[in-house]
DNA sequence: GTGGTCTAGACCACG
DNA sequence: GTGGTCTAGACCACC
């Protein structure tokens, strides 16, 4: 499990985590049925409040991505979320692609970025 | 200036504006040098308040997007920020492409899909 | 914490505070890792808005010298500022010396203020 | 007249003007006597409304910097302002070291800039 | 006319 | 508890 949490990230820290642990799930590092730590020790280990990791974990199973089981710990789900529909995933896409084009890359440039990030994040989950 | 506010947007209004002020940059539809409307017209338009869209301007200006003349108006800056790092590009990004990944889609759809949007994006921007 | 607000000067208030909380820094009696008061607090100390004062912490935040933690306080930050560009330091200061050449000093005698200036921003640092 | 106006700068139009006047007359190049060109003049060579121009004179005048006749243009008074009191002088200066500080320089490299600035004010005024 | 600042008071989000 | 956002409305400064 490599979790962190950036101070100088804007995001909430609940939502540095959920992000991470999805992440985690994206690369194949978390596999259906694997263990997550219990809220307790992610708790220590990054140095957060209890409460934090709660609402984290809370947002994940909402979501789908984990089954808290009663006194049993958390486990990343094995069923999937359904094909999301496209609407909701373009908006970041747009955001990001957005910022590019102001940081002066041309689409070329954008499009090898954008297959660069996909090999580094399918690599992590293969490295294992 | 085809701006508008979403009440469900989980950002802060004045982020949403500011965003949507430099999508429009993006695309081309605003140019060096053309003027915004004044912080009344828009709060007007927008049905928000006037400090509010003050707040987005202020944070344009200060991220060299936009010039805010005291007494004057406001104009679109005509140097752009400079070439922006990677590093700093590359988070949101990766963030996005992890949705999409999650969302159950594989990599040559991911490219097709951030192809078009690009697209998408510069239209806007010639049909005027 | 000595920090006031003049209503005579002419700068507005969230820079008074701003600045203010800069000298303190500047004059080591406040540290890295220590804690300001809270908006809440500082705005009833001053009796200015709470508005303010969050404009004044956000705008230092910006500059990096505070990092605002929601949710919880408002600390110095550790790592200050790098070595800053001395062009964009000598505007002031060519500003205030021409001020007291005009003002009727000859050269020695503006180095020896300078010097007991310097001496005086020091001073209150130690005195803890 | 080596006058110029910044738009960058934060400092009002008519401020900048005044203070680029004062740092004329500080450096020599301006004398008592000399006089400056006519509102309407300035206003074409700068490129800003009659009135900022105005507003400037007007408030070096006040100042006792100029001395404006009737029909018969604008001059540099031959009775400067008497010996300005320290207290005025010391807050801008404060500041403006304060800034050196935090800048990350230390006393003997502040009093070198200082001397450094000094020098290059007179200097102004003698190559004429 | 323009933008800038400030207030009082509300409500929300975070830890 | 903390800070963040937003509103309505006031007054000021600039051009």
């Amino acid at each position: 499990m490599f979790l962190t949490v950036d101070a100088d990230d804007k995001r909430p820290l609940y939502q540095q985590i959920a992000d991470g642990v999805k992440a985690l799930i994206a690369s194949g590092e978390l596999r259906e049925g694997m263990a997550l730590p219990s809220v307790r020790q992610l708790a220590g280990d990054l140095g957060v409040n209890l409460n934090t990791i709660a609402v984290a974990y809370r947002q994940l199973q909402e979501e789908g991505f984990l089954r808290v089981r009663h006194g049993a710990g958390t486990v990343v789900t094995s069923e999937r979320p359904t094909r999301i529909e496209e609407e909701a995933l373009r908006k970041p896409l747009r955001s990001a692609l957005t910022q590019w084009i102001l940081g002066g890359r041309d689409d070329s440039e954008i499009v090898a970025a954008v297959r660069r990030e996909l090999a580094l994040i399918h690599q992590k989950g293969e490295s294992r």
